[in-house]
DNA sequence: ACTCCCTATTACTCCGACATATTATCCGCC
DNA sequence: GGCGGATAATATGTCGGAGTAATAGGGAGT
């Protein structure tokens, strides 16, 4: 067999292993880096644990040492590993990893998400949207409205049981963040943004929606549209604990 | 010149040039990201700009392609670029940043800091570390209490002109943040940790300390050994009041 | 018991070739 | 003349192997 005809042959072996291995678009390393990154988020390699050297790794995952190594990069770069020569690479403890990230979320999020993670997570949310809604009720102008207005359009249009009424809370959301003209809450809402989406989905699956969440997101609307910044603040207090009551519930029935 | 002799003779090149580019315990390819990360956050390379291709460009800065490539992956799992083929290496959309890695933050204010940006980190302050001291007067125990109190301490012993006196004030919000009980929380930490750190030394560049930090984080303390919910809230919101005025001032002065 | 050095191991870097994906172009067709 | 699908060009992606540098961990020396 030619080097030109062993190269990409071993793809298939990761493309038919799992869920969202590998697809058009998805490259090899970024392919390698969920799977090791997921590995890690669902406990398989605890922290101070030694992955295996480079060779003996890649050649099991049968890939590339060039692939295994950028894949690795991407690990570093979010700090869920590091690798110093002779040491080999081991898994950081867990107050270096950027959970923050949303594709580090997305992996903490793709097997089983631990209950208490998603508590501190709505915890957080609870501390910085109601935040954000008062800046927001203090500074938005008219094109922050409408990207409002539009995405509670959207929401009412589609539901939260479709992608696409998803995707119009997350812009609902984000339209707030974007309202505070802070670019650094903005960044938070990438991320808190997708775990709303993923824990929006657990409540999916668990039952059909107990609740319409239309009105509470409408009253946050107009107490920021009204300027009325201490409302806006306490609407959305209210939103978010209705939403963690809503996935502590589902989670607990599962 | 045989093979050998060529290898890493080309690291002397970037090891030379600037200030902080690569020395030992420093990759070659994490020298790179950090050259071309601050290009980036400095605006030297703006949103939708086009890369040179990787041959090109690894050949600018006398690197393989493999150590620019592995670079590149590290920015492009930070969100500030994304590459796809004959389609080259683009800087995405600010928005798409992740602003919050401690290593972006760094490179954000390896240069010029924009003076907006800083107002948007000490909202962010504003708002989650008042709300973390209010969970940590709640929630502490006596480890808790220890490590803000030998933290107290480091800083009184070195004060924030020193290296070490930083690394003490880190660590005092780092134990109050680890006392919430919240990973969320506690992973902002490093985030929110890098960025006083930064805007400290900013502080102390423009000129004589001006003003004896240690109180406020002392009234902080307090509230929270007391388990005064309100006061803790109350003392953090002030400390953080006054951390903005100074690093303000200072930036204007300068 | 402690320090210093030395060696073996491991990651790091380089190289050059080939595969693949996407864009741009061009041609034929309507 | 404009439009849609084959086609070519090009930059990224992947591969395998060879050589280099850094460091952990043990051994020699004090």
């Amino acid at each position: 067999m030619t080097v030109s005809e062993a190269n990409y042959n071993n793809t298939d072996a990761i493309a038919r292993q799992g869920d969202e291995a590998r697809g058009p678009g998805r490259r090899l390393h970024g392919a390698i880096a969920h799977k090791l990154g997921t590995a890690i988020l669902s406990g398989k390699y605890a922290p101070d644990d030694i992955l295996s050297g480079e060779v003996a790794f890649a050649e099991e995952l049968q890939v590339s040492r060039s692939a295994y190594r950028e894949a690795i990069q991407v690990l570093s770069a979010k700090g869920l590993v590091a690798s110093r020569p002779k040491a080999g690479t081991r898994v950081l403890p867990r107050d270096r990893w950027n959970l923050l990230d949303p594709e580090v979320l997305g992996w903490a999020f793709s097997g089983e998400p631990n209950i208490e993670f998603v508590r501190s997570l709505f915890e957080l949310r609870a501390i910085v949207e109601p935040a954000a809604a008062r800046l927001a009720a203090q500074r938005r102008d008219k094109a922050d409205l409408k990207a409002m207005k539009d995405a509670l359009a959207a929401m009412r249009r589609h539901t939260l049981a479709t992608e696409a009424g998803r995707s119009a809370d997350r812009d609902f959301h984000k339209a707030i963040l974007q309202a505070t003209r802070n670019d650094a809450l903005l960044v938070l809402s990438a991320s808190i943004g997708a775990a709303v989406n993923w824990t929006t989905q657990f409540k999916q699956r668990a039952r059909a929606l107990p609740r319409n969440p239309i009105p509470d997101h409408v009253r946050v609307y107009d107490a920021i549209a009204a300027g009325d910044a201490a409302a806006a603040a306490e609407a959305m207090n209210l939103l978010v604990d209705l939403a963690l009551e809503d996935t502590r519930s589902s989670m607990e029935e599962k």
